[in-house]
DNA sequence: TAGCGTCACTTACAAAGAGTAAGTGACTAA
DNA sequence: TTAGTCACTTACTCTTTGTAAGTGACGCTA
């Protein structure tokens, strides 16, 4: 018998690219408009150099993001891939909204570094 | 949601749960109809007892399945936030079907356009 | 009732990944 | 000249994951 039916690696490989820590965040940033190293950074807290360097990397790897460097200034953007994440990044935010934690308000911004820091 | 800044906590709570290793296919296992222990492990090749175990515990206690154990079994489900993940994967699933990579098209695994829809 | 297998875990240890911090060279504004 | 920003690297530490083996409770078969 098939002993995996329902599993499809396919879906398996996206779903831990999408997910992988920082991945979110970053894709998101990216849809927002964000196309600097930098400002990617600054929007989210936590996220180290070195981090975000690697995943960039690795999402140029998979096709997702495409880096431009003119003779001055490095830019990210989504590739048509990437962007065609919008829907899936919004089906997760739209998640979340509903079931927002009990304790985290609407301005749950302030717990932002504490949040990051958990662990 | 603050769109202020495009950065939202709790979007990277939601993002990184679903997405942390392994959730993903557990969850939809799950969604598929998996409610043992055993089951869920069978369906998800190179998952572990070990991580099952640890991954289920977490997802409990982050609301999303509920353990329920008789005298003799244990059983797995979904909570009613579990169950509204649904949306999410099923968009994360077709992403990955409309960008499946050159190289997996001959799978034997199961093809993952078709696996996407069993339910 | 002895032996074997399954079930739902747990424990121990090594390897991989992530966090922290500091450094790099190229450029730029004061 | 000096200081600062930008887009990264490198080194080191600590946490998470992978691998493998073990646990007790239960069931089946002979």
């Amino acid at each position: 018998m098939d002993e995996t039916q329902g599993y499809c690696p396919v879906f398996h490989r996206a779903v831990e690219l999408i997910g992988r820590r920082w991945n979110g965040p970053i894709i998101r940033a990216l849809l927002d408009g964000a196309d600097r190293f930098g400002e990617i950074r600054s929007r989210i807290p936590g996220l180290t150099d070195r981090l975000l360097a690697q995943r960039l990397r690795e999402l140029e790897r998979e096709g997702v993001v495409e880096r431009a460097s003119s003779a001055t200034t490095v830019h990210y953007t989504l590739t048509t891939k990437g962007h065609s994440l919008a829907p899936v990044i919004e089906s997760i935010a739209q998640w979340a909204a509903a079931w927002e934690p009990p304790g985290s308000t609407s301005s749950a911004q302030g717990r932002s570094a504490a949040d990051s820091r958990r662990r």
